[in-house]
DNA sequence: TGTTATGCTTTACATACTGTCAAGAACAGC
DNA sequence: GCTGTTCTTGACAGTATGTAAAGCATAACA
């Protein structure tokens, strides 16, 4: 609780954050967490019950410390729906790399874990949701495509600009950042508009 | 190497197999796998030199168990590309049930085994290579929508029929198999195509 | 019929990670 | 100086992977 720096539950999630960047990967043990946070491996279990929870509030905070909230806040704001589609894959190239990471180790645990499943779901369906109101944005201003409805087009739209399809494309098919949000816009006028 | 049956081997495999769609996930630990088989944790051993041997054995296991290479051959056999197009959606509708708990298993092993990763690496780029091919015929027949180059088609290709895609729409978000083949190949038909 | 090779079992062990527990040190505020 | 909080140290139980060694059962072989 110093006055200068963070607390210690946010020194641990950020050494957790750094570690699981560096590695690419959810295989960080808690150890591996405390050794980078400078603690005692136990210190790490006063603040987090279990290594699920640690993940759970670890999302939490890389999302916080992107700014991600600022950023929807934003694309809401958006002129158009059409603006906020463009928005959408604009947010996605700028906050997946700094999420990826930490995003894979949740999507591994959330199988075996209640806790991590929940913390997914709400994510989901959150973002979802942000979806949900563009789509009818479009709509309202007629320019959703004809024949399409709203949830299916929702749910394209996410499915679209899911973490997955970023990683498919730029870190597996190595896009580049500009290849990326120059047709996955497109993909995205051509899917869900009319233009 | 009785006469009739499988060999261990593949009794081995036959169990993780179940085991795995049973549980809908990655944690199942070898000792879980012998006892389906019937056989002790070492026997396994002797089959497959570790955890992540028996996965890959069991991809591949599972791809011909389900028939996968004779769908892809009568896809390719199409009389038209976008034929084929549509027969993509069609397999994936038929095999994705049967292949998604080892595939997740997969993906989830691979980034901490180099064997995985290879062989997750080899699926994916012989997957790719399908998609390159009907790309390839839709440009020949003029059906490809202008301004898409080859490469960047078959990725969106790729990326819009993986498993993952399918797992989005159809497990998370609740698309009957009807909806998944109409919207997705609708949503292929509008992304590549000129019609 | 005896011998041998193969496939499997049983038991034990090394290693690594998670999570729990208890005793004590360091250090703050009162 | 006392007390409460935070952290450390060390130990422990439980579970998983993977290795090793000795023995058993049986089918093929001579």
């Amino acid at each position: 609780m110093s006055r200068e720096g963070l607390d210690t539950a946010s020194q641990i999630l950020e050494a957790a954050s750094a570690l699981i960047s560096a590695k690419g990967g959810a295989d960080v043990t808690m150890a591996e967490i405390a050794k980078a946070a400078k603690l005692s491996r136990q210190a790490v279990y006063l603040h987090f019950a279990d290594r699920a929870a640690l993940l759970v509030s670890l999302a939490r905070y890389v999302d916080e410390k992107r700014g991600i909230g600022e950023e929807v806040r934003k694309m809401r704001e958006a002129s158009t729906g059409l603006e906020a589609l463009r928005m959408v894959v604009s947010i996605q190239v700028r906050m997946n790399p700094g999420v990826w990471a930490v995003a894979r180790a949740m999507d591994a645990v959330r199988r075996t874990d209640e806790a991590a499943e929940r913390s997914w779901q709400d994510r989901l369906t959150h973002r979802l949701e942000g979806c949900r109101e563009i789509v009818m944005r479009l709509k309202k201003e007629g320019s959703l495509r004809a024949g399409l409805d709203v949830p299916a087009a929702a749910d394209l739209l996410w499915t679209i600009t899911s973490l997955r399809t970023w990683e498919d494309l730029v870190l597996d098919r190595g896009w580049s950042t500009q290849q990326y949000e120059k047709r996955v816009h497109q993909l995205l006028l051509s899917t869900l508009t009319n233009s």
